[in-house]
Formats: C-alpha cells, sequence, structure tokens
DNA sequence: CACACGATGCACT
DNA sequence: GTGCATCGTGTGA
C-alpha cells in the first residue's frame, strides 16, 4: 500500500555504497508523476524487481571506467540522489539512480518492475494494454520497456531523486528475496561480464532474463 | 569532422 | 538463432 506506511526515500539513502543501494533498492517503489491524456493527474507506481549495479572507475561496463568524464559522465561525479537517464541504441532510455559519495562515479539502473496494485490507471491504458509487445499489461521485463511506460527520458538527466522531479522512490516496508546474477548486454567489458553486480527478486516474473 | 557502436527490444528465419 | 532500427556520444584524425 502507499498509504500512510509508505515514506520517500531521500537523496541521502543513495550516497550509501552502491551495491547495498541496488540491493536495497529490489522491492521499492518507483512512482512517476504525469499528466495523462485525459488532463488529470496520475501517479504510477512500479515495485522494482531487478537492478544492476555500476561501481566506477575500475567498473569495464561503467561509463565513468577508467575516469571518462565527460559532458554525459559528469553527473556520475556527483554525490548520491540524482538521475542519470541516456540513450542507447538511438532507441531506449536507461534510468539510473547516481549512488555512492561525491567524485565516486557510481550509478544503479533499473531494470525491470510490475505496476503495483494500487498504481493509478492511465486513460490510454487500455491501449497499454493491448501492446502485445508486454508479456503480461502490468510488467515491465527490461530497462527500455519500464522508461517507455514510464515516459522518462533525459529531461530527467541531473535532477534530484524525489517528488520535485516527478520521480521519486517509496520504502512500503516490502521485504522480497533477493538473488545475484551476472550483468546484462555488457560482454564488451571482459571479465567484468561475470560480475555478480545484478540484483533480482528471486525467481519473479517479471525480470528481464532467467 | 567522421565514424563506430551501444547497460535494448522486436521481427523474422 | 540472426538482423536491425536509430542517434547521442566518445574517440581519434
Amino acid at each position: 500500500m502507499s498509504t500512510a506506511s509508505s515514506t520517500v526515500l531521500a537523496p541521502d539513502w543513495f550516497t550509501r555504497p552502491t551495491c547495498v543501494v541496488a540491493a536495497d533498492l529490489v522491492g521499492k517503489v518507483l512512482c512517476r508523476k504525469l499528466i495523462d491524456t485525459d488532463d488529470t493527474v496520475k501517479v504510477l507506481r512500479m515495485r522494482i524487481s531487478e537492478t544492476e549495479a555500476y561501481i566506477g572507475e575500475s567498473d569495464p561496463a561503467c561509463h565513468s571506467h577508467a575516469g571518462t568524464r565527460t559532458s554525459r559522465t559528469e553527473i556520475m561525479y556527483e554525490q548520491g540522489g540524482v538521475f542519470y537517464v541516456y540513450l542507447t541504441y538511438g532507441v531506449h532510455h536507461m534510468l539510473n539512480l547516481i549512488s555512492g559519495a561525491a567524485e565516486s562515479p557510481e550509478s544503479v539502473l533499473i531494470r525491470a518492475g510490475f505496476l503495483t496494485e494500487d498504481s493509478d490507471r492511465l486513460f490510454d491504458e487500455q491501449l497499454l494494454s493491448s501492446d502485445k509487445q508486454l508479456s503480461h499489461p502490468k510488467q515491465f521485463a527490461g530497462p527500455g520497456k519500464l522508461t517507455k511506460r514510464l515516459q522518462i527520458d533525459r529531461d530527467l538527466y541531473g535532477k534530484v531523486i524525489g517528488p520535485a522531479s516527478a520521480v521519486w522512490i517509496e520504502d512500503d516496508g516490502c521485504q522480497s528475496p533477493i538473488s545475484l546474477r551476472p550483468r546484462i548486454g555488457i560482454d564488451y567489458a571482459g571479465e567484468a561480464k561475470d560480475w555478480l553486480l545484478r540484483y533480482v527478486w528471486t525467481d519473479h516474473a517479471s525480470l528481464s532474463k532467467k
């Protein structure tokens, strides 16, 4: 329930070590306020089922590997608690939460989730539900599908994680079993492709990969 | 300035 | 299993 027992995670919550943040995010609720097609305000609530940690300059798969500090990666050097969103393959927006201390360019990628029972429904839910891309109308098994449904793009880049940005995280006390897996889509990263930095809700149906 | 390519998803064989 | 859309960005000329 997203009622009295829910708390909004403050930016400081994300300044803890990246792997801790990534693991703790599984089971939390990613909230997205937006204006529906009928001009009403809606809050979509997506419970996170899968995350990945990208642990900075020593991580070959991380955009900040070897100290790569550019206009794109600059935000990663901020203290945890802000968004890093980028476009990949010219198509998909990837939602990342910057984690850890300042000058420690690390982040957590949100890879999958599912809409909670008490999430607002979009006016055009029928249209979205009929989208046969989705194996189940409420599950979003993959980072690109998730951002598409939540209408998240690079407008979020650099904003503070919280209600003022229209995207925030709530903790409603949900506890979920966590398993560790290798990360996805980083075969170019050598030995790092085998590092167990993907955190999944054990056996959940909404995972991006078994 | 040119160019290679990606933290994906989907269609098709 | 393979092919490919589509474009911002990092890299090197």
